[in-house]
DNA sequence: GCATTCGCTACAAAACTTGTAGTGCTACCC
DNA sequence: GGGTAGCACTACAAGTTTTGTAGCGAATGC
């Protein structure tokens, strides 16, 4: 690790999770407990707009966090799931959720 | 971890702690163990704009996760520390760092 | 056939970040 | 007391990201 100091939490584990989206994305897909597709996800998370979902996926596919799978129908019915790497970042989500909780 | 009750984790925490430089800033002045100054925190955060850090900082005051103090100097010594809602967000940290550290 | 849905991509406008400068203030040195 | 330096920002232009809207080709429904 290159950092001098162990006392900063991964850089790319922190970019990656310190962002809005990336643990909406996570949370919706747990809570679903299914493949969730494109347009579940876009209406879930408020109509977010397509790219930054897009994009958002990718990265989370990128890094196995979520796995992108394409129905036999082609491109009509592509699904996207959490994988365990991915369930990883739940504690995360728990985390806020407690935070958030705790003195409002 | 009850996916029904957790609901969504509190829009304006997400919304507020899902952020890199939020982080970053609360891990700094937690490490520091002291209040640091503005500049301090820039270096530390490899010189983010002031701009960006003014901003954080503010947002981080309003919400009482940080303190900002003016030191009897007047304006050429500010510091900043974190109260103990401040605090209340290093388990997200740590989550992070768990995560980040689970299977690279 | 025709319309709708799906999973995106294309494009311009709005919002946010960055980098560089500069301001007003205080502290220090000679 | 003058000069220099550091602090805590603010101002501004330039670059990047996000949003909103439109649209496309493939498949599904009537």
């Amino acid at each position: 690790m290159s950092n001098s100091t162990m006392g900063r939490c991964g850089e790319d584990a922190l970019k990656l999770v310190a962002d809005y989206w990336v643990l909406r994305i996570v949370e919706e897909l747990n809570r679903a407990g299914e493949p969730l597709r494109f347009c579940n996800l876009q209406r879930l998370l408020d109509g977010v707009s397509p790219v930054t979902l897009t994009a958002r996926l990718r990265a989370l596919d990128d890094r196995a966090l979520v796995a992108r799978t394409e129905g036999s129908a082609g491109k009509a019915s592509v699904s996207y799931e959490l994988t365990d790497r991915g369930r990883a970042v739940l504690p995360v989500i728990q985390a806020i959720s407690d935070f958030a909780t705790s003195s409002p």
